[in-house]
DNA sequence: ACTCTATGTAGACGACGACAACATGATCGG
DNA sequence: CCGATCATGTTGTCGTCGTCTACATAGAGT
């Protein structure tokens, strides 16, 4: 039940996640403001009120999309576990981070989005509540290693997510990135993460 | 010609002054999407069309509420002045960028949303680059007091301002705040700056 | 075959951004 | 002191949007 395509498997095809992903390619071409569920409709070829099926509102869409968001960001990060618990390891999710913010520059813009994360669902707020418990993990883990274990827990995680964070918010965002990148960006990322690391 | 109070100078009164003040106000209660220029112009008893003569576009609102921002915002830099060139003083524009942020959390989010950036004007551009030239001439400044002055100013920019920016997003975003920040915040802050600063 | 439900459509309503035509009152040159 | 000019505010209008309601249609399960 699923030889053919992926797609077309019902009335008049799998909307819900042509929805989505038209509504990502929008984002990416006009930012948040661009965005109408009735614009997404034209585009598909439905009626106006087509995409209210599987998104009641426009913040329900929006919601959706930074589900997606995290998922992806939490596939790109499982590969730091290739690295062993410790610093190394450390680095690696952050590049990782850092990296799928640029590539996936659309989906971290409505991750940092106040008026999506304003009404954030329950299962997005747990969604992230899960990623940053990864976080304090390998934290801890990287710490009964020996590295950094003198430092209180909670201040290496604040500094360690603030730095990561930032350095994806001012590597990608254009109005950082116009004054503050300088051409070989990748090098001194990694460069500003050693400083930290050691 | 300027003798009474510094309002009411004509129409019906100071209209744009008033008009930025309430939407800081309104942002802060329901968020950029939540802000009217039609709901403004309501609240202020003026007619729907009004707010047109002082901000032909919702855009051009943003953009000069963001202005008023990053005044604000070198404004409360400049009480890092106090302490002399170097580490210390880096460590007060840190501290003085991530308080800010708290205390203004409208103007910061203002600051950060991808909607208006992307519609910033010539002079909200050349604002932020002045601020952004702030910290290089600070940074460089410590350097030349020893203060790790065998590190690549950029790289050493790119990690200053990641882990400021970073840490006033952090602390003051109710997503992140929610599972990241801990009781004793403030403390916690100067704690992660200072295992940059030593 | 019949029903139930998931999905899509058609139409309506109020709010909004934006524009144009018009009104009013302050300012300024004479 | 007066009339022209321009900044400011108002009324009316248009097209778009989010959202609701009533209705249509097609699969799934009995």
């Amino acid at each position: 039940m699923r030889e053919d395509k992926v797609n077309a498997p019902y009335h008049h095809g799998n909307l819900r996640q042509a929805l989505l992903d038209r509504a990502i390619e929008t984002l990416g071409e006009k930012g948040v403001e661009g965005l109408s569920l009735r614009g997404l409709a034209r585009d598909l070829g439905v009626s106006h009120a087509a995409p209210l099926r599987h998104f009641a509102t426009k913040s329900d869409l929006l919601n959706a999309i930074a589900v997606e968001g995290v998922g992806s960001l939490f596939a790109a990060s499982e590969a730091a576990d290739a690295d062993p618990p410790g610093p190394a390891r450390l680095r690696a999710m952050m590049l990782a981070y850092i990296d799928w913010a640029k590539d996936h520059s659309e989906l971290h813009h409505i991750l940092r989005n106040p008026d999506v994360m304003r009404h954030a669902s329950e299962d997005l707020t747990t969604l992230i509540a899960g990623f940053s418990e990864r976080w304090r993990e390998e934290i801890k883990a990287a710490q009964d290693t020996g590295w950094r274990s003198n430092v209180d827990p909670n201040v290496l995680f604040l500094h360690i997510v603030s730095l990561t964070a930032g350095t994806a918010i001012v590597t990608t965002e254009e109005v950082y990135q116009r004054r503050v990148a300088t051409p070989e960006t990748r090098s001194n990322i990694e460069a500003s993460i050693d400083l930290f690391l050691r």
